[in-house]
DNA sequence: TTGATTGTGGGTTTTGAGCCCAATAGGATG
DNA sequence: CATCCTATTGGGCTCAAAACCCACAATCAA
């Protein structure tokens, strides 16, 4: 993971006529390449994700290399969290995609029926530290009220 | 945090048709920085609050920062996720705003719905000790009925 | 080949944030 | 009481970003 970026922010947009959603510049700045590529993954039902194609490449070698130093070490049968959580990133489809003018996104045909928001209407585009998500507005608030309380307890440990 | 600082007071402003609020002057003195920029933050529906940079980062950014440092060194590989939901929740929670002409702040989108105040409306800025507070009449009420009986108390056991 | 549909790259319009200044109000001062 | 000063408010102007619109290319089907 290229550490060096910890992306926040929040937005609205909508989705124009075309499926095309223009990214805050910031974003869409850190987000991209040099060509304006980055990677495009279904990340639940109601949210796309938005990866620089270097921390998605290292996102699955790395998740990789754990599960199978686990095996190795037969430390498999406690953590099916992670073969859970590696199998579901292996299995989401992604696919690269490129930003014109250095900002609008075409959602590509198979991603939007995933993201469940029709023609001309909102999304939230949220950062997440280490990924740009595109939100439903129900998904997302749904997000917020589940994962609300959480924030306290999870920022003392990941801090810690 | 930077202790010299003890915020009191209130006021009542009204929020115009551009979702601009007047801070006291006092107010607005001492919680901006030398470019008048400080961090708003929701606090609960119906209240948003106003820190020093310099006293969120001692709250927030330091743990931010931490946490960077961990991606880097590659101590989060298994938590990513988790990474994920923290950095989502970051971004709705706070932001950097500045104020125009020191003491006028642009309420951001995203946080106008929060506040639950609508345009040409009134709002209570009320100095909270450690930052200022805006509050949606109602909610202040609310809070006020709430808490006075406990003011007694706390400021005996506070000050023994 | 023709026509419809979808992707793509512009351009233009509109909106809103930032900045500035003017008018008012009220307090302080001489 | 007259004057000055400063806090607050309202509104205008400008610029950049977002939304909107259209023209063209590519693809596919009839």
């Amino acid at each position: 993971m290229s550490g060096e970026i910890f992306i926040t922010g929040e937005a609205k947009r909508t989705i124009d006529d075309r499926f095309r959603v223009t990214l805050p510049s910031e974003m869409a700045e850190v987000i991209s390449d040099s060509d304006g590529n980055c990677i495009l993954a279904k990340e639940r039902s109601g949210c796309l994700s938005l990866w620089r194609a270097a921390d998605w490449q290292k996102r699955i070698d790395d998740g990789v290399a754990l599960i199978k130093q686990k095996i190795q070490t037969g430390r498999m049968e406690s953590r099916w969290s992670d073969v859970q959580r590696l199998g579901r990133m292996l299995s989401t489809r992604y696919r690269t995609v490129s930003l014109a003018n250095r900002s609008r996104l075409l959602i590509p045909e198979g991603f939007r029926e995933f993201l469940e928001v029709p023609v001309n209407h909102d999304v939230m585009i949220v950062g997440a530290a280490i990924c740009v998500e595109i939100w439903s507005p129900a998904a997302w608030l749904e997000a917020l009220r589940e994962d609300m309380p959480k924030f306290g307890p999870l920022f003392t440990e990941l801090s810690a």
